[in-house]
DNA sequence: GCCAACGTTGGC
DNA sequence: GCCAACGTTGGC
């Protein structure tokens, strides 16, 4: 069978809690912390040699700072088991895990980001999800329309 | 710091 | 299985 074409997906994360220069610095990175069924089920839909965008959240301004390769899959998030953590979950158990998570590549940073208000003036709420209001969900997968756009509107990473 | 959106929990 | 109460996310 043929080598399926790489899903583009968007990721958030806090730059106050891993930012992309943390990520740039260690090269690659389990994305663990995920509490959430339906971004959990979103990262189990991923392919090794999919793309993410890395999006920073709860800053300003907000937006696209740079893209990562998914490069491992279904892997047990040890946070769930950890009491220390602040994503301890007593409920999950080691027999039947309930978190899982991927591990991601560094690809690149982009010279510019693409911020929030920018990708709502481009883009309509179908070609890029993110841009709908009050959506919470940190991983969302974006159409392969609009993620060649905005590769090709971002132009070289570094 | 406010608050809209929305997921989760737990009583019934 | 409903739904009110509560907690969290994240833009502003």
């Amino acid at each position: 069978m043929a080598q399926q074409e790489p899903s583009y997906w968007l990721m958030k994360s806090e730059p106050d809690v891993y930012g992309i220069s943390q990520l740039k610095k260690e090269s690659t990175t389990l994305w663990d912390g995920i509490r959430n069924y339906q971004a959990r089920n979103y990262m189990r839909t991923m392919a090794i040699g999919d793309k993410a965008f890395f999006y920073h959240s709860n800053c300003k301004p907000p937006g696209i700072v740079g893209i990562m390769e998914i490069i491992k899959l279904g892997l047990i998030d040890p946070t769930q088991f950890d009491p220390k953590s602040n994503y301890y979950d007593p409920k999950s158990l080691k027999e039947k895990p309930r978190w899982d998570c991927v591990e991601l590549k560094y690809l690149g940073r982009f010279s510019e980001m693409l911020s929030l208000e920018e990708m709502r003036s481009i883009y309509t709420q179908e070609e890029l999800p993110v841009i709908r209001k009050g959506n919470r969900l940190s991983i969302l997968p974006i159409p392969t329309k609009t993620a060649k756009d905005i590769l090709k509107r971002l132009g070289k990473f570094s």
